[in-house]
DNA sequence: TATATTTGTGTAACCCGCACACAAATGCCC
DNA sequence: GGGCATTTGTGTGCGGGTTACACAAATATA
């Protein structure tokens, strides 16, 4: 009796704004099973696309975006994970910001939104699970890779990414000891330029300087910010 | 076009013995391709189990071993891993104690053994890229995670913990310091019993103490042992 | 009996993480 | 225009934890 089952892909995109916090991307189903429902953009691989190209057209299709992140989470396969028939599913994350794209809804879709991590609607299938589980990878991972920056501006006034990571981690930080600990790595820099958001001094812009950091990594280094 | 890709399952097992290191368990192929070629244990999900249940399932069936830890690795997926048909194949890592089982060849292999991870074989397939990401994660799980105590007897002396580690991360360490940072844990026991193992003052031995680890850590604990 | 091997143990220096408060630059309201 | 609210920006000191380091104890072996 040969094998049945079928390989999807799907993707818990996350996006940041200083004002609305930490988002995902969701669609609304247009079809049953789960007609109507929120759920992770994905679908079927194709026979001859890798995974992650599959990952990367169904977020277009779908919502019409490109992430500029994209690493795989983890695979679901309990047999009972989808009604109609068995299907495991890999997982990938992604990061992007959200302003550089218009998202919209695409066939098989309803609606595209963001929401927020801390309320999300009902989600269709074991969803829920899988952001759950994209949202404590991605909490460790910023403990120990600059991949943060991926969802700020290109340049950023500090306080945005200080903003990020209590966003993300759920707690406040001293903003003197976060700034020394990520300037001390020395692979963000801080420009001449300026920015004036509201009532306030003006911030200064920082810079990610990706090469810096690779050059560091290579070397051996390492970046554990927090406990 | 229906979509026509197979689901497999791999594992890379870890053993460790004090005199041999670490080694991983392979097994010969007996057919094409990759005749006669190492390769990991694996095979075909079933339509009815989940994807550890296979793993399980074909680490008894080929290898006639059951691991004590067994964890989702990575998914690989490129469309020509397989050279027959397009295989994703999703991995897991495992340890177990070498010495608990008689390990031995069943149908599909022409045999089975276990290779100093520093002394690998060719392997089939991505195997080796495989085993790469499965020793990469080990490392730094060990970091944060007390696993190694899997690869040990449940008794044992300090030393050996202190040897595993050492050979996991490839480097020495301060004995004085290692015991002190173990110890205050807390969920590492010293026993009364000592043994004596060729020469040299004889060892006491330690036993590891699961229930007080999980109390500690649902207690909020954390656990970074190096940088 | 002497030698080699392995286990077992404490202290002092140093570095890093953490706590902590006030001035500067702007918008906004009156 | 002045005063107030808001946001950014900056340095020091204390304490705890990590690291470096050496010698005695217990046994096998020659």
């Amino acid at each position: 009796m040969p094998q049945s089952i079928k390989v999807s892909v799907d993707a818990v995109v996350f996006g940041y704004d200083p004002e609305e916090g930490v988002s995902v991307l969701l669609i609304k189903r247009k079809y049953e099973p789960f007609q109507k429902f929120w759920a992770l953009p994905g679908g079927l691989v194709e026979d001859t696309e890798s995974l992650e190209e599959a990952v990367r057209r169904e977020l277009k299709e779908e919502a019409g975006i490109d992430v500029t992140y994209l690493e795989q989470l983890y695979s679901f396969g309990k047999p009972d994970r989808d009604p109609r028939n068995r299907v495991i599913s890999v997982t990938y994350y992604g990061l992007v910001r959200p302003k550089d794209f218009q998202i919209s809804a695409q066939t098989d879709a309803e609606d595209v939104a963001w929401f927020n991590i801390k309320k999300l609607p009902r989600l269709a299938f074991d969803h829920k699970h899988i952001v759950d589980t994209a949202i404590k990878r991605l909490r460790g991972k910023i403990a120990y890779e600059p991949i943060g920056f991926e969802l700020l501006d290109k340049k950023f006034p500090f306080s945005d990414l200080e903003k990020l990571y209590q966003a993300l981690l759920d707690q406040n930080l001293d903003r003197r000891n976060f700034k020394k600990k990520i300037m001390a790595y020395g692979f963000l820099e801080e420009l001449d330029e300026s920015i004036q958001r509201g009532a306030g001094r003006p911030a200064k812009l920082h810079q990610f300087n990706k090469k810096k950091y690779f050059e560091l990594k290579e070397n051996g280094y390492n970046f554990d910010l927090f406990l």
